[in-house]
DNA sequence: GGGCCCCTAAATGTCTGACAAAAGAATCCG
DNA sequence: CGGATTCTTTTGTCAGACATTTAGGGGCCC
């Protein structure tokens, strides 16, 4: 593990990158704890403060965890679905949103990979899932919910129906692609009319969900996926057409 | 933007995350030059080495990018496909190898995902996306391919049928399921056999993307997920065996 | 002899102050 | 007016110091 002084890389870059290197190689396996910064300072001749923006760098991924005191000292942290789900939401969020993804182009995609793993919900869906379903159906209908919480609800609902696969990595992959679309949903205002579509076609495909009936899941989350496109359309055509007057 | 100096998190952490929230709720935009070190540290009432850590956390997620001189500082960066592309695969690659997520969980994952956009593939593929698959089944039938390299070309020519699919934020989320798959694909060696079983599918796969027929697609999909598992299963079942021997 | 308490050592967290290096901006000179 | 030079701002890096936390050991009391 060395590292270029005459690069023109930051020195805490490349140790980053060194470290890293070591850990998804295996070099250094979860719970290995590595040197002490004062350690990493001599070994890679450098001083304590950039050692530790290195290591900071690792943190913000998730990749080691620090611990203080006598035993101290960083860890190679086991990345959880939980953080690993979270860095996804995060960073699939921005990409939507710094580059002005086309709505159609993000729903197209969303709607593909929930609706791949309908199959297997179909198969292996529990009670559970189906009152959760039913609960965000429930929310959902309150006419004084505010659009934010109807995203919010939508995001909920397909979740259940992504977990209902019962595949944690299929639930972490999709997590991105689904919670991803919230702030461009939350673009879209739904006028009372509809959510009452919306909220028929969660009924409908949570019916079918319960029977499981797979082929009808299919053809309802298409239903649903042109009928968010239709909505969406109608109102940035509204929305276009009040500018210009 | 305020940090809580007696919350037992650390200082650079909340500083991240504070700056971090600004960037993510849209109140500094892409391009925006963040306040300079000095004057955050001056900001947030803590020392300008506990600001850089804070810098560098965002600078690894790629949310920001820093530069040297008169003009320079800290800029919110736009997140490109390729960046966040890269952090997913990182991300995917260690969550599955660190929490030892069986074969066939990941197998599943991966072939529900591609299946998915085999529609919008078949739809929309180039000449371009063809080749580039011919290109990889050729590779793959050359015997003296190390199992790597097989791994890396079955990845390859799986990343060209989703990339035909033409939708940069579905290539971007199936990013992460194909190639994090990898280093699982790898614990695999094929044998000459098998590697002939996969290489006739890609074809027929590579064929009916040609001719357009999804559902032909979908099936070799299928098939190629149940191929592939029964050959990992039945190298793990050796595997075990000469261990017990 | 065992259990409790304190103390110490090790490690991270934070601060101060300083200098190096880069790069644009301003200035000076031909 | 243009080019070279100096200036200024800003990040990158270093050294040393102190604060804080925590595990582990040693000593003391029961």
């Amino acid at each position: 593990m060395k590292i270029d002084p005459n690069s023109s890389a930051d020195l805490s870059a490349q140790i980053a990158t060194a470290l890293r290197d070591a850990i998804v190689s295996g070099a250094l396996i979860v719970d290995a704890r590595l040197p002490s910064e004062a350690e990493l300072a001599e070994q890679f001749q450098v001083s304590r403060p950039t050692v530790r923006e290195a290591l900071k760098r690792l943190a913000a991924q998730s990749l080691i965890r620090t611990q203080r005191g006598a035993a101290g000292g960083a860890f190679v942290n086991r990345l959880s679905f939980e953080e690993a789900y979270g860095q996804q939401v995060t960073t699939s969020t921005l990409l939507l949103t710094m580059n002005e993804v086309r709505f159609e182009v993000a729903c197209e995609a969303r709607f593909a990979m929930v609706r791949c793993c309908a199959p297997l919900s179909a198969q292996r869906r529990t009670a559970d899932h189906l009152a959760t379903m039913r609960a965000e159906i429930h929310r959902q209908k309150q006419p004084d919910l505010s659009g934010q919480a109807f995203c919010a609800s939508d995001v909920a609902f397909h979740r259940a129906l992504v977990d209902a696969a019962g595949n944690p990595v299929l639930s972490y992959q999709l997590a991105g692609a689904v919670e991803a679309m919230q702030p461009l949903m939350n673009m879209i205002t739904f006028t009372v009319q509809s959510r009452e579509r919306l909220v028929e076609l969660h009924t409908r495909i949570t019916d079918a969900l319960e029977s499981r009936d797979a082929p009808e899941i299919d053809r309802l989350l298409c239903e649903l996926q042109s009928d968010t496109l239709e909505i969406a359309a109608g109102i940035i055509a509204r929305r276009k057409a009040a500018k210009g007057g």
